[in-house]
DNA sequence: TCTATAATGCGAATGCATTTGCATTATAGA
DNA sequence: TCTATAATGCAAATGCATTCGCATTATAGA
């Protein structure tokens, strides 16, 4: 039988605390603090059962490698800030369906990954 | 010095004989159908000097990992195929600029990655 | 409260792509 | 042709994310 543990709980609290993607390495730091014993074999048994529950997607992204993120955000892509190295959610789509392949092509998914900086770092 | 090598023509000629990426498995394959010693860390080596001299580019493929290609082809991206497994390169950029990021954003760079069933597959 | 066992923490192990050390080979310039 | 040394082949080493074995802990239901 499944069983409620605080780092289980600690694990969800971050994610739906936040509205981005995480690392590993962020995981296990705000982890820490609600569960300071907090390991990492428990975070990726976690963090593994909650991706094949749906709860929490996987994502790869070409330049920050696994990220996850929870699973009922929709259809949305990702901007990277390559000043504060923050991500950020972009909801919505910015493809053109009919630009994008060629005819006789079937898309069945895309992945849009955008970088560069972001509002407050403009300023 | 540098020397032109046996080694270092066949790789050149897998990626001016290929329009699309290539990974690691697929450039080993070819290229002991050239020179049949051909060894792992040689390619390697020379994946990296060629990247480094600019000739090559190495991208990162969210499902496919590391793949590397031309770097003369332009801005364009990936299309892959899950039925024969044959990446495309798609001339030409399909994002919307105007819709891919709120006001005060400053896009540098983006990736597009697609999937889905190709042409000929689809026949 | 008691108890079976799910889940944790720990450290070691794995799998994988990539790199390195070193003896050997082969290229380019003398 | 000869020779210095760049580049190769090989096997071992590295780095890294992720997983595993196992003793210990803590949760949920009796």
């Amino acid at each position: 039988m499944k069983r409620e543990t605080e780092q289980r709980k600690a694990i969800e609290k971050i994610f739906i605390q936040q509205e981005k993607p995480l690392g590993i390495g962020e995981i296990m730091e705000r982890g820490r603090e609600l569960v300071n014993t907090l390991n990492q074999a428990t975070v990726y048994r976690n963090l593994k059962r909650l991706v094949s529950s749906g709860w929490l997607k996987r994502i790869n992204h070409p330049t920050l490698g696994t990220l996850w993120e929870l699973a009922d955000r929709g259809h949305h892509h990702h901007f990277y800030c390559n000043v504060c190295h923050n991500m950020y959610d972009l909801p919505g789509c910015a493809l053109d369906q009919k630009k994008a392949v060629p005819a006789g092509f079937e898309i069945e998914e895309h992945e849009i990954f955008l970088s560069g900086t972001c509002k407050s770092c403009l300023h």
